[in-house]
DNA sequence: GTATTACGCAACTACTGTAGTTACTAGAAA
DNA sequence: TTTCTAGTAACTACAGTAGTTGCGTAATAC
């Protein structure tokens, strides 16, 4: 695995949990699908259910299963959950010596945050049923 | 610097050398600015450089300047000419052995894919005149 | 109660990407 | 010839992260 890596494994998951919703998946088997550790799974999927998307319960028939509706759960969701921010600079903007400079830096920053609410308005077009069916 | 920090950089300057296209600057100077090291400069602006995006010079009087107008240069010209793919996923898509797993696979790696050309397609539209009068 | 199962989490390693730095070469102008 | 600049290779340092191990916690089966 290489790049976004979390966002890949997040979206694999949750497409292929929608296949069959009822269902408590273990992080073992769900690693196994996803070619990658249990632990690493729970890692990226506990995330998703801190953002209310997954639901988890531990003990003997415990495991993971989707907290809402596939078509209710977009790529923004999950994006926002897994705290991408992919294009925005997150520059702690350090005070340049001239106003001109440390200005342009701010204007920069902007452009790519906004470029950001853009990214998260696509992402938001599309859901995860949308990936299954794509 | 942290994130993005390349992209930051090359919109940073070009805005900067918009102001006085005509203009040679040097990669120390542009350092300064920035903020970072001339070297790093250089091996940023050689990317830009290679796209057309900018024209370099050797020797006394050389330095960095604008290849063409400010206007004509947009965001997404930046982006790929940094050759940076941030959303869409670079997985070499190892070969599942449920070929279910494989379809699912592609099909999330397709959907990022577009979310990526959507991405390119938003930078298209600012210019660096833009970022300059944002 | 005990065993089993599964998540939760901390700690650690290994790998990767990259900013920064140094040192050197090549080319152009004074 | 000297000076100034880009071009580039090599190296270090740091950050992010996937993978792994180990152990604690909770819930169910027996």
């Amino acid at each position: 695995m290489k790049r976004n890596s979390r966002l890949s494994l997040a979206l694999h998951t949750l497409s292929h949990m929608a296949g069959d919703p009822t269902r408590m998946q273990t992080s073992s088997d769900i690693a196994a699908h996803a070619g990658t550790n249990p632990v690493v799974v729970r890692r990226v999927l506990g995330r998703l259910r801190d953002a209310g998307l997954l639901a988890s319960e531990k003990g003997h028939a415990g495991g993971w299963r989707l907290a809402r509706a596939a078509k209710d759960i977009t790529l923004a969701d999950v994006y926002l959950a897994l705290d991408e921010s992919l294009v925005a600079s997150s520059d702690a903007t350090e005070a340049s010596a001239c106003s001109l400079e440390y200005a342009l830096h701010q204007r920069v920053a902007d452009v790519l945050q906004d470029v950001e609410q853009s990214l998260i308005r696509r992402l938001s077009e599309t859901s995860i049923v949308d990936v299954r069916g794509a």
